[in-house]
DNA sequence: TGAGCAGACTAACAAGTGTTAGTTTTTATA
DNA sequence: TATAAAAACTAACACTTGTTAGTCTGCTCA
């Protein structure tokens, strides 16, 4: 339907006032001002505040989800799997930066479905955690601690969207490759 | 003064409750009960919930703008400079871990006072990146983008308070080795 | 042209917000 | 044990919150 169109205009501008102020310090007024309108109008399009919120981190967590599922089953090395899933999360977060800024600092906000979305998440960070065991194994990755190697790459992945704003003149391909190697080959020039 | 005990149980009880759910979503009330009084009982203590906020927000940005000063102006190789400051995240993470998550998530909830504290922010990354660029002149660093490098590592470092709380049992000398390993070195084993 | 409807509006609600004023209780010390 | 300070209480305030009900406007198409 095409009225879609005007709920999808409200859920992306939501987004961006939950990235600045977070889910909580938006009122629906805030919201209705950023669209030109009344805050009772929103209710013509949208049920609740919290079935935006809803609709904005669970089909980005289900996209995250998938990603990795596909990367998982390739054929490729584990580090070549890592920096696969270092172009998906630049790539997502370059599609969808607002919305990555409450799947990060407002999941919690999620009244009744943060369980899902913390499902969501483990399952991410499981298959995660695997790829870089199956590393360790085939003696391509050193053998540190993996939950640490992890938690490293997805501080930095998770950060991408206070970033990737700031820095519209650096191309995409570039930034997951730079990732990529600072990531995986370090910083040290080793003379 | 004796009474000092009390605000800043208050202020420790605050941060915790900030961590979990943003210092927007936390009513007075909610804090008032979490320290088992009345939410007007509060205010004889301390003098509004943004003066909680901004002490808890400033102590610990000073505290790092001092640190990295010091680490700056000593006479250690730049890379020993980046592991001591990956060190002083830990350390201070670690003895403030749910101050960390405010001064990450709700510092622009600073009324009147968050230019000051993009300052504290902006000074200290102008540092970090200056010993980054003295390691790279010396050839210690990569000649990757300095501030891909920067925000690789201080992201990494700002989600540390997530972190740390659900690691206990690891030693902290042990967790600011494992993150220099991984952040410096790499994680390639290069055969 | 006129019926229907998407989408805006005004007005109002009940509940929750930070905060204040004034009062009572608890604690410590002289 | 009396006194004063510290710290709790009750009651209330003005304002903001998400949301609902009911109405008006203007476009689409039979």
């Amino acid at each position: 339907m095409m009225q879609q169109t005007r709920k999808e205009e409200i859920i992306k501008t939501a987004a961006k006032l939950f990235k600045e102020k977070g889910y909580s310090a938006v009122t629906m007024r805030d919201l209705a001002t950023a669209m030109g309108m009344k805050a009772a109008s929103l209710y013509n399009h949208i049920n609740s505040k919290q079935e935006i919120l809803k609709i904005i981190i669970i089909s980005i967590a289900e996209e995250f989800t998938k990603g990795i599922d596909v990367i998982y089953n390739s054929n490729n090395s584990s580090l070549d799997k890592l920096s696969q899933v270092i172009a998906l999360h630049v790539k997502i977060t370059t599609n969808s930066t607002n919305e990555m800024a409450s799947l990060n600092n407002d999941w919690m906000h999620l009244e009744g479905q943060s369980d899902y979305y913390l499902t969501l998440r483990n399952n991410y960070e499981a298959t995660f955690i695997k790829i870089i065991n199956e590393g360790i194994s085939s003696s391509e990755i050193k053998p540190v601690n993996p939950e640490i190697i992890m938690f490293t790459m997805l501080s930095t992945l998770r950060s991408l969207f206070l970033w990737i704003p700031k820095k519209e003149d650096i191309n995409v391909n570039d930034l997951a490759n730079n990732l990529s190697e600072i990531l995986i080959q370090g910083i040290n020039k080793k003379l």
